[in-house]
RNA sequence: GGGCUUGUGGCUUAGCUUGGACAUAGCGCCGGGCUUCUAACCCGGAUGUCGGGGGUUCAAAUCCCCCCAGGCCCGCCA
């Protein structure tokens, strides 16, 4: 509803002021939208803006296609508050099950996200990366497009070497309920060290590599094995936090498939190509200083290279190709891009997030200086347990296990997608135990006191008065979803629906205390448990594209 | 050394792409509100040279330049 409102203003607009690029906002605290083109007018007529506001508001007044917005000049602001006839109508689409959702589109998407290496569970800044990958699956699946989310496997990275090769030594062997990926972290943590003390054992590490390039089956097996174990721990911990994923991308397969000599054979035909021992790739005219290694004077294939391969794969089998990759993948994401472009071959579009430290400094799973992402969300579980425990004595072990287990997953998810991914963090236990107002509980708080009101409500019909200020800017709010669903995903900023959704709760509550709903009478009452209804639908379609659990009670 | 990026009240943070109306909110602090739809809530108050300096503009947190500080990157690793 809005985004129509909006794209009609644009066009009025135009039409009115004969100007292309009209300038066109949210309107924050004035109205709905608001333009400042009076400015951009004035200072071409030479003449007070003011003015010029008050005349285009005039015209618009009388523009058929505008009927049922308000348009004001307030001094050089042109102010658009939607009416109540165009608010009813998207109350009553808020009604409805899969509010938000955009109509079906053709584009495919494939969104790779997480991607760590499998040497170590996963940690608190790993999951930044599926917390964003995830969300933004959602919101595109909201927004009508056809998504796959795919988890690239680099099971040929020298890590991976140094845990088979750890494993072969069988120092020592998992604990009993020890999950595999904590497991294969000792194993890592300990050859490392092991590798430090003696670096003439490097030979026995760099021959797993030879051979596993060289494709010996026995060592592949060795390395398929390592990584599944290690993929096993990342399952559970996935799915602890709700974030699933379409297919796993082995990158030896691309090896295997012929698909990386293929792909450098198509290389040696661009004119930076050059071969001398190694084989690389100049970007200097690209603005890259650093020669783009392809294949090591030995013949194996580096990483670049089977990551051509992997999103050269991509772009042919999908109409837009979308990464999360960390920060330190800014650079060679760029030569990536570079590249695939001189190949003549779809580009991605990648989101970098910034690191997540620890107060004494940078995680790293060679060092063990990490914390896992099981520790936070069992710590997390833990608090929100008790807090249930306190608040709901009556509940079963079993009902207060089920609210716990989701408020944990709000609790994380939320903490993470709330900051921009470019901003980079020190990792906060008290910020992440706390469930209060901008946490992923307060929003689900509020869907669970409007379930609440219509589970007490009785039957009811449809009613659409809006009157009191707290009705109107709940009534508003809502009606702005599906562009917020429209702007995350054409964005690719997921912070603007954490936004939104907290700022949906923060109107519902202040509605909530304010205005009584079971205790009002006649069409008033009708039309706040509407407006109850259209609250609690549209903030439990927010949270599951947030991918929190929308609970009924907590 | 070069590149990318961030710097907003004591702490955390939105806004910056598309310059405009009093800079968003939370935590913490002070003071209120549960015989009334779940107080994981709400209301009020104090707290800001939007890192510093220059520039563009009628107008700059937002655009440009310089400087300072933090993070990341600069491997025939992945």
């Amino acid at each position: 509803m809005v985004l129509t409102a909006k794209e009609e203003i644009l066009d009025a607009l135009c039409r009115a002021t004969k100007l292309d690029d009209i300038p066109l906002t949210e309107g924050g605290g004035h109205a709905d939208f608001a333009s400042t083109v009076a400015f951009v007018l004035a200072k071409r007529e030479k003449s007070a803006p003011a003015p010029i506001a008050a005349e285009i508001a005039r015209s618009l007044a009388k523009d058929p296609t505008l009927a049922g917005i308000t348009i004001t000049a307030t001094g050089p602001y042109l102010n658009f508050t939607i009416g109540t006839e165009r608010l009813t109508r998207a109350l009553a689409a808020a009604l409805e099950p899969g509010y938000g959702a955009l109509p079906s589109k053709d584009t495919r998407v494939v969104l790779e996200h997480t991607s760590a290496n499998p040497n170590g569970p996963l940690h608190v800044g790993h999951i930044r990366n599926s917390i964003i990958g995830d969300t933004l699956a959602r919101c595109f699946r909201k927004a009508g497009f056809p998504v796959e989310v795919q988890y690239y496997v680099n099971d040929m990275g020298r890590q991976i070497a140094i845990v088979v090769w750890g494993l072969g030594r069988a120092t020592s062997l998992p604990d009993p309920n020890e999950k595999p990926d904590h497991y294969i972290a000792r194993v890592y943590i300990a050859a490392n060290r092991a590798l430090e003390e003696d670096p003439g054992l490097t030979t026995a590490v760099d021959s797993l590599m030879q051979r596993v390039e060289q494709g010996d089956p026995g060592v592949e097996r060795q390395f398929r094995d390592a990584v599944s174990r290690c993929l096993a721990g990342f399952s559970v911990t996935l799915r602890d936090l709700a974030v699933p994923h379409d297919r796993f991308v082995w990158e030896s397969d691309f090896i295997r498939n012929g698909d990386t000599s293929r792909i450098i054979g198509q290389l040696r035909h661009l004119p930076g190509y050059h071969v001398d021992g190694k084989e690389y790739l100049d970007l200097r005219e690209q603005g890259f200083d650093k020669e783009y290694v392809i294949r090591r004077s030995d013949g194996t294939s580096v990483y670049a290279a089977r990551d051509l391969a992997y999103h050269t794969w991509k772009g042919r089998n999908f109409d837009r190709v979308i990464d999360v990759l960390g920060a330190d993948h800014k650079l060679i994401g760029a030569q990536l891009i570079a590249t695939l472009h001189l190949m003549g071959e779809k580009t991605p579009d990648i989101v970098h997030f910034e690191f997540v430290s620890l107060p004494e400094g940078a995680m790293s799973t060679r060092a063990g200086t990490f914390v896992s992402a099981d520790d936070l969300i069992r710590e997390v579980s833990m608090r929100a347990l008790d807090e249930v425990t306190t608040r709901r004595p009556e509940l079963s072990e079993e009902e207060r296990t089920v609210i716990a287990r989701a408020v944990a997953r709000a609790a994380i998810r939320y903490d993470i997608i709330r900051i921009s991914p470019d901003k980079s963090t020190v990792f906060n236990w008290k910020e992440a135990l706390n469930f209060e107002r901008q946490s992923g509980p307060y929003i689900q708080y509020a869907h669970a006191r409007a379930c609440s009101i219509l589970a007490k409500a009785g039957d009811w019909q449809p009613t659409y008065e809006i009157v009191t200020t707290h009705e109107v800017a709940l009534a508003r709010h809502i009606a702005r979803f599906p562009a917020v669903i429209e702007e995350t995903a054409m964005t690719l900023r997921p912070g603007l629906l954490a936004v939104y959704a907290r700022e949906l709760a923060d109107h519902f509550n202040a509605f909530y205390q304010f205005e009584p709903v079971l205790g009002s009478e006649g069409a008033t009452r009708e039309s706040r448990i509407t407006l109850v209804r259209a609250a609690q639908n549209t903030l439990h379609e927010a949270l599951e594209t947030l991918g929190i659990d929308a609970l009924r009670s907590m």
